[in-house]
DNA sequence: CGCTCCTTTGGTACCGGTTACATAAACCGG
DNA sequence: CCGGTTTATGTAACCGGTACCAAAGGAGCG
């Protein structure tokens, strides 16, 4: 009842259009402010005739519940955050839609960022941990450090694709299994000499990849490469060392770290009259959506699923599980395309 | 100075590890909060010396500024969401790429939606909006008045790919036009009868690509077909009018509303021993990584920087631009490949 | 030496919700 | 008709920052 005008400071700001908050809808309902509070929550402590006068003053008003002094009330962003490299290739996108998804099924949304080397990116990752409950992080993004601060701060993390650290949950898919599995079928077709494209200081993956490639070539009693030829994740990155490759002689596959290098080094290898699978077999990793119409061979990751894990992951600790940290691991598939020659039954070996 | 016990109702919460607040590092550094807020902030009134001992205190208690409660005083989110149906295809992660970088680069964060037509993505979509300061929205996601609803509350909306709403701006690319220019090169091929592949009612981009289709068919007095064939998206929904395509005796070209669908089309009707472009010719809409390797004709829009344009023009709102709303087109781009035939030039008319 | 003016700092009322605790009203068996 | 519950509501203290206003201390000046 009491229309006290507010003589304190601090009255008018955003000069916009008032905010109609709960106490506007408390004194319009003839109620208190915690009735409104209640109300809105559906508890069930309110008669119902008191909850249908604040629901039409609710009407009434337009109002629309703050987030951010909810959110500052029960101490939780309900939302999560996800860090990734960049979204360009399909990989990353498939990641986080499976993550998105189990995410607003739990009520959280979700935050993303993109580091693209940005020189910031650490701190940008300690900004985004402040505005999330829970956090997940993909590899090659962020340093050690950071990750170890974040944990530090409280926040829940999982780590996708990456080494593990104190402290946080991890989810990966299986590289070195899948390596040597590539690597066998390559050896079923005849081949002998391989060369990996990839640097496996960049990225965890790369380095299982590249381990399982050398275990399972060694373990044939095949010829084991030194070194790979470094390289990124883009296509042009492939293109960039086909002329390398001409030049100091074909190997007879190209283990590639993944599908956008693959298919880049193709393209650019037929633009020199190098013929794949005719001239040297090429494979991938991924299994992009290119990759079926070019005809690659590679290895599928459950990419969905690895987000969709990691959100669920998450959602565990932030529920309060104090469990050991778990490191999931999951399976991937050998996809045999015609890229790394025709099949060994059609073929002499 | 005054340790005065707190003798407050609620005390304890979340028995977790106490936060450490403003007030602590006042108490600490023995100077009162303002002071600590504006070192913070990095405000000039605070003598160099009074500076130091804040920020000694910080960095003794590791103290974190909560975003929330900044959030809630300064009554701004500082992040900015966008509304899409899915991530799958590379289409949408390419625009949410470009928006993500520009909003960072503002210093806003990004919440993603992916509404995948579940149920609730009304909610979802005005629930999104109370945790952001100006929102992005792709066509085919939500209802009209959702935005509206949106627009009402205040909150700046942006809208992509979608016909205009009364106090939004929007951004789209240019479909007529190119539709039209899709259209006479293949006619330029000697092709006559063309099908167009795509749901005009599922989305303002495919309206206007079957208009700028019939049009230019018009104007050649070349046969305009009556109607489209009905589709979806996706690879699978131009799989599943192959058989029906043939059967029904087949047109010159096909002219998809998206790559995914020309994609799909072109691998069923392979299946059936039809050849692309032998038999019929094929185009479609985006660019999209696996077009270039499938060598398909299609159209390239400028999906990054259609995102980057949306957060521009929200982050000027935001900042209180109040000047009528905008409507943005952006330029598209055929790309010809095999896909439509050989090249006029090579083939006689 | 007294008096402005300017630089720093402190006190405190917000931002918009939630909820512990107190209180009042309604219900109940004896 | 009364003490004891049970149910419904109000009061006010948080959550963790920001910023307005006032005031204290020093410098500069006549």
């Amino acid at each position: 009842m009491e229309d006290a005008e507010p003589k304190g400071p601090q009255r008018r700001r955003t000069a916009g259009r008032a905010n109609v908050t709960i106490r506007d809808v408390a004194r319009h309902a003839g109620v208190s402010v915690a009735t409104v509070s209640r109300a809105l929550r559906g508890s069930d402590l309110v008669h119902p005739a008191t909850r249908e006068r604040v629901d039409a003053a609710i009407e009434e008003l337009r109002f629309t519940p703050s987030q951010l002094g909810r959110s500052l009330a029960e101490r939780r962003h309900a939302a999560n955050g996800i860090v990734f490299p960049d979204l360009s290739g399909p990989f990353y996108a498939e990641v986080v839609l499976g993550y998105e998804e189990v995410a607003a099924t739990l009520g959280r949304s979700v935050l993303i960022l993109s580091t693209q080397n940005r020189e910031s990116a650490d701190e940008m990752v300690l900004d985004l941990a402040g505005r999330v409950d829970g956090l997940a992080v993909f590899g090659r993004t962020v340093h050690d450090d950071v990750v170890a601060e974040v944990v530090q701060r409280g926040v829940p993390v999982v780590l996708m694709a990456r080494t593990e650290i104190a402290g946080a949950d991890s989810v990966r898919t299986e590289n070195v299994v899948a390596a040597a599995s590539v690597v066998d079928h390559l050896l079923a077709h005849g081949h002998r000499r391989m060369a990996f494209l990839g640097d496996p200081v960049d990225s965890t993956d790369v380095a299982e990849r590249w381990a399982g490639f050398r275990g399972a070539l060694a373990q044939a009693g095949a010829e084991v490469p030194e070194r790979t030829i470094p390289a990124g994740f883009k296509e042009d990155d492939g293109a960039r060392v086909a002329a390398e490759l001409t030049a100091g002689g074909l190997p007879d596959v190209v283990v590639c770290a993944n599908d956008e290098l693959a298919l880049g080094l193709t393209v650019a290898l037929a633009e020199q009259g190098v013929q794949v699978p005719g001239d040297v077999a090429v494979t991938g990793w991924d299994d992009v959506m290119a990759a079926r119409y070019a005809g690659l061979t590679t290895v599928r990751q459950p990419m969905r699923e690895m987000g969709a894990r990691a959100a669920r992951l998450l959602d565990a600790r932030i529920s309060g599980d104090h469990s050991e940290p778990r490191h999931d691991v999951l399976t991937t598939q050998l996809v045999v395309r015609r890229s790394c020659g025709p099949h060994p039954k059609e073929a002499p070996r």
